[in-house]
RNA sequence: GGCCUCAUGGCGGAAUUGGUAGACGCAAAGGACUUAAAAUCCUUUGGGAUUUAUUCCCGUCCCGGUUCGAGUCCGGGUGAGGCCA
């Protein structure tokens, strides 16, 4: 009879027949729709973790399931292969990088492979090929041209463990994201990318974008911070001083306080706090201290609010009597706004915290619209109408805000401005291991760039890990070269390019990863972009795709500005965590139980189970996807990582769930096994038995909620009605001709169903049942409408809202005819008697409530 | 501190978007087969009451509201998580 399900001979024969038929190749077919399905690369590590499992799973299932539904599928796979740790690698294991990063693509390749994914391999990519930062050189001479591109010195987050620059993004609670080193500031030249420059851009759209995640949405709206609001000049009052400047130019964000104004705060490194201190050497100590305390938005909220006070006051514009004292405050950004602000303790908590603190006036100008009280410990920061504000009282807030920007902008005094919090994105990295700048120094100090035909700059493969520092500035030769132009001595850029530029523009590369001579084809990015379903980790909400969207929009492609049609951000992938006696991590695969308890089998130490986290290396929850793929099977895995939880939220990793992932692989094995002469017989007629023709009815029904779950990303629901498909088979009894037809056809369905999600599985049963080539290019099976509607349906009767009982009857039936059975149900019939029928509430089909007295 | 999610059995979670709450799976218990175990199959499984039924009461974090009808909508609260600070 039916053997077990061989899955290890089974996977690898289907893994070569999709590979020697090139089943998953795409190429452009103009008049076919395209679908392009891509999950975010990964860092060629060496190994595959579950994250990636659950990531390439899901998006395996959209691919194959498009492509059943006659789309023309691009699923393609690369390598974020620059970076940090294969430099790490390469000193402590004294490999070079690009061999460590290579020999770790062909091992991880090779994973990938033995989970089945429908990949179309001819179109892969490594960001380390000379080939792909050759032309990423090229589109940073582009952005240089176009001004995209521009060098400035500035404060860097510094991360003193890995001797790196970090963008704001990879700085975490104050901590380096790598190593989680404290970040130090520092001063350098840098080269920046204007992103700023598409801030409104990146976030008009977004209101567009509806297959993205409104979270996703929401936290890429906040990076971005638009702020309304303007600049007003306050004359400094002349008195007491003798300096230069006679103005300081204040931003707000609310306009309409400015009545309720009652101080002027100073960044520590606003220009004219260097005035002050050579007109009064005095202060010098204390705006030293002020200047040297940290200086991001995280600090500046964590620190307690420091103010000096200074000799100078500026006059209010409005009420020339009155003068406002001016501060040096710790907790106003320079690069925010005009690094000045006017403070106005009633409506600002910051403000309120200041003037209590420094003895400050608070003046009420909003009068709250509700019952809201406010005192001197907490700011009025809602809605209300203006008040002690002369011209602007009764007027609201959006009102007064107009009226005085239109009052300064016509007094010349200030105007209407718009402020982002966004900032341009530092690119520098002092590394090896990433794509050189295709800039020179000349020296006599112009910064020349390499011409385009001398592209690629390639990275030296000559290089001393020995020395600190980055081995391209330690270089004897590679970094000195010749002007091309001039022939004047020259230095290389020895900074390398941070990696998110790699992985800003690889999915346009996808389209035309071979063309040698530009970073596109605009024929194949016209058919293939946008991607239609981009699947990834939530934790690149901001950093990869805020960069995404800048390189499609800076990049102006014809009828393409947005990269990603939809998105979805899988949740990550749990286990349990484990620690010894001695509070040392232990893997899940080093345990033992024992009466109910844990213990570690390599020490013999007893082992406390923790909490559920998610897996990382450094807690050693982790189970290695390699070893449950020899044991299991990938479709087993792959089964597991869809059933159980929705597909963005966390899933648990545990024993029991893979081993049910593994039961339903056998049962449906067995099933087909004994039913496969069925699935030979043809079905024109649809002949079938009346017991037939219900489970054709069930099928249909679950058919159509798998479809729609599939479209919707409801995998763990699709799963549910594969159950519910299975379990009716199972139940099935076989009487006749007209039986064995209707089962025949359901089996037809249910493999084809299960394909996307099983795909080895399912082709075994379809070869064995005698399809020919793959069941991946057969369609999606059609749902039949007239086997979702039943002649008769279940009416449910309430009675006050409150359900009483149930009718079966005809579809469409009449109210009135639906009245005349409840006769025949008790207790309704008990509950109405002596009762006045006071409304009567009937959904056909569905319900019918009847309200009593 | 601000913004945003979420809250359903022992557990993961369903619920056609306002119309039978708990689909499906896991776990558990009982039974069949077996010398035995594994595997497989069958039954039960939100809580409670009784007259054991086409029965009744309670039940989707808590309080209130809208509605004939609320897990679903609105207001307030509590708790958990995420992002920003």
């Amino acid at each position: 009879m039916s053997e077990k399900y061989n899955f290890k001979v089974a996977e690898k024969k289907w893994q070569s027949f999709w590979e020697s038929q090139n089943t998953f190749k795409s190429e452009v077919i103009k008049n076919k729709k395209k679908y392009y399905i891509l999950e975010m690369f990964p860092y060629p590590s060496g190994k595959i973790h579950m994250g990636h499992v659950r990531n390439y799973t899901l998006g395996d299932v959209i691919a194959r399931f498009k492509r059943a539904q006659g789309y023309n599928v691009m699923h393609p796979m690369g390598w974020d292969a620059f970076g940090l740790p294969a430099e790490n690698a390469a000193i402590e294991n004294e490999t070079s990088p690009k061999t460590w990063t290579y020999e770790n693509i062909s091992a991880m390749k090779l994973q990938l492979k033995h989970m089945g994914l429908s990949l179309d391999w001819s179109r892969e990519l490594s960001t380390c090929d000379e080939s792909y930062y050759h032309q990423q050189q090229k589109l940073f001479l582009r952005f240089y041209q176009e001004d995209l591109i521009y060098k400035k010195e500035s404060l860097v987050n510094w991360d003193p463990v890995e001797n790196t620059v970090l963008a704001n993004e990879q700085v975490i609670d104050g901590k380096g994201w790598r190593s989680g080193a404290d970040v130090e500031q520092k001063k350098l030249s840098q080269w920046f990318f204007r992103i700023t420059n598409f801030a409104d851009s990146l976030l008009s759209s977004l209101s567009g974008m509806e297959g993205w995640p409104d979270k996703v949405k929401t936290m890429q709206k906040n990076w971005i911070g638009k702020s309304i609001g303007c600049e007003i000049d306050f004359e400094i009052n002349s008195a007491n001083n003798d300096l230069k400047t006679n103005k300081i130019k204040i931003f707000t964000t609310r306009p309409d306080t400015i009545f309720g104004a009652t101080f002027c705060a100073l960044s520590p490194f606003h220009p004219l706090v260097d005035e002050i201190i050579e007109n009064d050497n005095s202060l010098l100590e204390e705006i030293n201290k002020l200047r040297s305390q940290k200086i991001s938005e995280e600090a500046i909220a964590k620190n307690e609010k420091i103010g000096i006070k200074t000799q100078i006051s500026i006059k209010h514009p409005f009420i020339k009597s009155k003068l406002l004292p001016v501060y040096i405050a710790n907790f106003i950004l320079m690069d925010y706004g005009s690094g000045a602000i006017y403070g106005c303790p009633a409506h600002d908590q910051r403000d309120l915290d200041f003037a209590n603190k420094y003895n400050l006036d608070i003046i009420q100008v909003i009068k709250p619209d509700d019952q809201t009280t406010f005192d001197e410990k907490n700011a009025y920061v809602g809605n209300g109408t203006l008040m002690n504000s002369e011209f602007l009282d009764g007027l609201s807030i959006d009102d007064a805000k107009k009226e005085v920007i239109k009052k300064i902008e016509s007094t010349k005094t200030g105007e209407k401005t718009i402020n982002y919090r966004l900032r341009d994105w530092g690119i520098s990295r002092q590394r090896y291991w990433g794509c050189p700048i295709p800039i020179m120094y000349r020296e006599d100090g112009k910064v020349v760039t390499v011409p385009e035909n001398e592209l690629p700059l390639k990275l030296p493969e000559d290089i001393n890990f020995s020395l600190p520092g980055n081995p391209l500035d330690n270089h004897p030769t590679w970094k000195y070269t010749k002007c091309p132009h001039t022939g004047m001595n020259a230095i290389r850029e020895t900074d390398t390019l941070d990696t998110f530029v790699d992985s800003a523009w690889y999915f346009l590369r996808f389209c035309s990863p071979a063309n040698p001579n530009a970073p596109f084809n605009d024929d194949e990015i016209n058919y293939w972009m946008p991607v239609d379903q981009y699947v990834g980790g939530v934790e690149h909400a901001i950093l990869h795709l805020l960069y995404s969207r800048f390189f499609t929009k800076a990049l102006k492609i014809k009828n393409i500005d947005e990269p990603f049609k939809s998105l979805f951000t899988q949740g990550m992938v749990c286990h349990n965590t484990y620690q010894n006696e001695s509070k040392a991590w232990v893997y899940p695969e080093d345990l033992e139980k024992r009466d109910g308890e844990f213990y570690q089998v390599s020490t013999g130490e007893k082992v406390q189970e923790g909490p559920i986290e998610s897996m990382s290396k450094s807690k050693k929850n982790v189970i290695d996807p390699q070893s449950i793929i020899e044991s299991y099977g990938a479709d087993s895995a792959r089964w597991f990582m869809l059933s159980d939880s929705p597909p963005e939220k966390d899933i648990n990793w545990s024993e029991s769930g893979i081993n049910g992932a593994w039961k339903i692989c056998q049962k449906i094995w067995s099933i087909v096994n004994l039913y496969k002469e069925l699935l030979k017989l043809p079905n024109e007629n649809e002949d079938y038995s009346k017991n037939g023709h219900e489970l054709i009815k069930v099928f249909h029904q679950n058919l159509h909620s798998i479809t729609n779950s599939l479209e919707n990303f409801q995998m763990n629901v699709a799963i549910a009605k594969v159950f519910e498909m299975v379990n009716a088979i199972s139940k099935f009894n076989i009487a006749d001709q007209g039986d064995k037809l209707a089962l025949g056809e359901c089996l037809r369905i249910l493999l084809r169903v299960i394909e996307p999600m099983v795909p080895h599985l399912a082709e075994e049963c379809w070869s064995l049942t005698g399809g020919q080539n793959s069941l991946s290019e057969q369609a999606w099976p059609k749902v039949n409408e007239k086997y979702l509607e039943s002649s008769d349906v279940t009416v449910v009767i309430q009675i006050n809202g409150k359900r009483r009982g149930e009718l079966s009857v005809e579809k469409d039936c009449s109210e009135k005819e639906i009245y005349s059975r409840l006769t025949n149900i008790k207790n309704i019939n008990d509950a109405l008697v002596g009762k006045n029928i006071l409304k009567s509430i009937y959904v056909k089909n569905r319900i019918l409530n009847i309200v009593i007295d």
